[in-house]
DNA sequence: ACGCAAATGCAACTCATTCGCATTTAGAAC
DNA sequence: GTTCTAAATGCGAATGAGTTGCATTTGCGT
C-alpha cells in the first residue's frame, strides 16, 4: 500500500484501519491544509487497488479532529473545510480576494495575552468568563498580480 | 411597509426596490451579523403582506457586498455566511466552541502594519507583493458555562 | 406616462457534508 | 491462531446552503 507499515508510529487510542493510515499518510505528506475532496482523491491515488468512500474520509477526519490529530479551518470566502495535521504549531495566511492565492505568514504576531485581558482595558468584552484556547487570523487583500486590476478599496 | 420612505438616505448607485430597502432596514436594525436565512425571515416579517424570495435575498446581499454596503464573514466551525452593514468599523469575537456563543471584543489589537512588514523581519512570507486591505481575527475557546464540562485542552 | 435594463419569483439544480443501514474488520480475549 | 464484538466502512439517499435559468415585474431615466 504505502510506506507506513509499522503502526507503532501512529497516535494511539483509535483503531488504525488501512483507510485511516492512508488518510494520515496523505495529511503528513501535505504541505498545506487539504479539503476532504482532495484527501479523498489523494488517498484513492495512494491506495491504487481499492478506493475509499468519500463519506468514510469525512468520518475519519471527524474522528481525527476529535482526537486532536488534525485541525480544521476554512479559507476566507470559501465554504469548504480544510484539514491539516496538528503539528504543534500554526500558520496564518494572507488571502488574495481575487485569485485566492494564499501566502503563509511567518510566526504569530500576537500572543493570547493581548486579547485575554482586554476586558480590563476598555470596558465591555467580558473575557474574564472565557477560556481562550486558540485563535485564527487572516489577512485579505490583493496579491501582486491581481492588485493591478483593482482600484483602491479602503476597507480596513 | 416600514419606516424608511425617503430614499435619499440610501447609498446611491443601485436601484432601490422595496426588497432592497427592506433588507437594508433589517441589516441596520441588526446588532450582529445575520445569515441570509435570518434576513429572509426578518424581512418577510417586516413586509407583512408579501414575502420575498430567498434567492432574491441572496442576490441582494451579493449586490450590497459588491457595492461595499455590507460585509460578509463566517463564524468559526460554522459554514453559513453572515452579513452586516459596513459601518466603517469592525468587531472581532471570541467564539465558544461548545455553545457557539460569541463575545464581542473591544477594539482591534493590532494594526495592519504589524503584519504588512513582517516579511522583512524573519525570512519567508513575501508580503511585499501583497496589498492588505483587511483582516479577520477570531479567538476560540470555552465560555464560562461550558468550560466546566471540558477537560484541559492544550491546543495553542 | 413610456420603455427598457435591471430586479424578482419560482423551481430546478449544484455541491459539500451527513446519515441510515447492511457488511466488513481491527484487535482484544481466548 | 481462532473467535467474537464493537467499531469502521461502503453505498446510496438525504440535507441544506447557496446558485441559476427564465418568464414576469418594476425602478427610474427620459
Amino acid at each position: 500500500m504505502g510506506a507506513n507499515q509499522n503502526m507503532t508510529e501512529y497516535p494511539q487510542g483509535i483503531k488504525w484501519t488501512k483507510q485511516r493510515k492512508c488518510v494520515y499518510q496523505v495529511l503528513s505528506d501535505a504541505t498545506e491544509p487539504l479539503s476532504a475532496q482532495q484527501i479523498y482523491m489523494l488517498a484513492g491515488q495512494m491506495a491504487q487497488n481499492d478506493t475509499y468512500a468519500l463519506s468514510t474520509i469525512y468520518r475519519i477526519l471527524a474522528t481525527f479532529e476529535e482526537n486532536g490529530i488534525v485541525n480544521s479551518t476554512t479559507w476566507m470566502g470559501d465554504d469548504t473545510v480544510v484539514y491539516e495535521l496538528e503539528r504543534g504549531e500554526h500558520t496564518h495566511y494572507a488571502v488574495c480576494l481575487d485569485c485566492r492565492k494564499r501566502i503563509p505568514l511567518q510566526g504569530c504576531p500576537f500572543t493570547i495575552g493581548h486579547f485575554g485581558h482586554r476586558h480590563g482595558d476598555d470596558g465591555e468584552g467580558e473575557l474574564s468568563d472565557f477560556t481562550v484556547i486558540g485563535h485564527k487570523i487572516e489577512l485579505y487583500g490583493y496579491c501582486d498580480a491581481c492588485s493591478a486590476n483593482h482600484v483602491n478599496n479602503t476597507d480596513l
